[in-house]
DNA sequence: ACCTTCATGTCCGAAAACCGCGAGACTTGG
DNA sequence: CCAAGTCTCGCGGTTTTCGGACATGAAGGT
């Protein structure tokens, strides 16, 4: 490859009302990963493919970021918008979770109202899969997207949390 | 991605009493191929699946990489040995390459001989395969994997030129 | 000698399978 | 007649699978 000095990666974990969370945060503060213990697998699997060679130590997440979590959590349910993440999926992947986190907390879309948002209307079966892809989990709020008839329809995280964390965003969106 | 830039390689064209090659060196002085003109397309596509994304300027090489090519194709046959190069293919092909370039001026090898010296006795035609894929022609010595009966079997850039390169290097390897 | 045949490892491109959907046709049951 | 559930099918990007291709070599038959 051209030239990819191996980059190392910090795993923390904090505990939520839905379970314990893993966060994985890069040199530079930017949070890579984001997901519930019970799917660590399914995780380090996306992350293997992400980063390559990237080598995990663990440790602790930067001030800002378990600040934020932990506000998100309390009830400051947009703590976590300017918090800063990188990924490297695809062209449309990148779209789709860019699209993803301009949707207002409190809120919900469709995946339809979602793939007509990056200006391809008919790759609505793209998007859920772009989103079940998603390594950030809650950062990129991919459970704000349901199904057009108002089901949940899916969540890589459970149904049950998904269902939590709209309805903890819709107490505290004020 | 991780951190892509785009690279720009330097293009540069020598003549050799076996025809025109085409070197391609990096910022750092490393070369990246080198193959014949009449090869160029080939080269071209190896190019693009090693370094994506890469600029192509026509320039001219680092005086120590013309001067060694020179100097090869007027007798003295080791002074490529050093020369640095930089190459990108799987795991695989980089072990392949590597035990290319160990094979000393004035012997030969046979594919067989190769792929035991890579600890894969088996793996005799991928080494073919590999040893074809060669970006960097002459300088990692290809031409000098031959059959195990002592015939030629093929090169990419022509048998002709095989074996001028084998009887140059046998008459000059002192 | 020469010419099959066969085993073999890797890579690549094509094709198929996979889905966190959605719209429309069809059934039920009220 | 209407509403809500079920089924079917098309959709599009990604991943996985699969089938050749190949710069071989050894064996076995003419």
């Amino acid at each position: 490859m051209s030239d990819k000095r191996p980059e190392t990666l910090t795993v923390d974990r904090m505990s939520t009302p839905v379970g314990e969370v893993l966060i994985v945060t890069d040199a530079e503060g930017a949070v890579r990963a984001l997901d519930f213990t019970d799917f660590e697998a399914r995780m380090m699997r996306l992350l293997a493919r992400h980063a390559p060679g990237a080598i995990l130590v663990p440790g602790r997440a930067p001030e800002p970021v378990r600040r934020a979590v932990s506000a998100y959590f309390d009830g400051d349910v947009r703590a976590l918008d300017a918090l800063p993440v990188r990924t490297s999926g695809t062209a449309f992947q990148a779209e789709v979770w860019a699209a993803l986190r301009t949707i207002p907390v409190g809120e919900t879309r469709s995946y339809g109202q979602l793939a007509a948002a990056i200006g391809r209307p008919g790759a609505v079966r793209a998007v859920g899969l772009a989103n079940g892809s998603n390594p950030i989990g809650v950062i990129v709020p991919c459970h704000r997207v349901i199904g057009s008839n108002g089901t949940l329809t899916g969540y890589a995280g459970g149904l049950e949390r998904k269902r939590w964390l709209l309805a903890h965003e819709a107490a505290h969106a004020v």
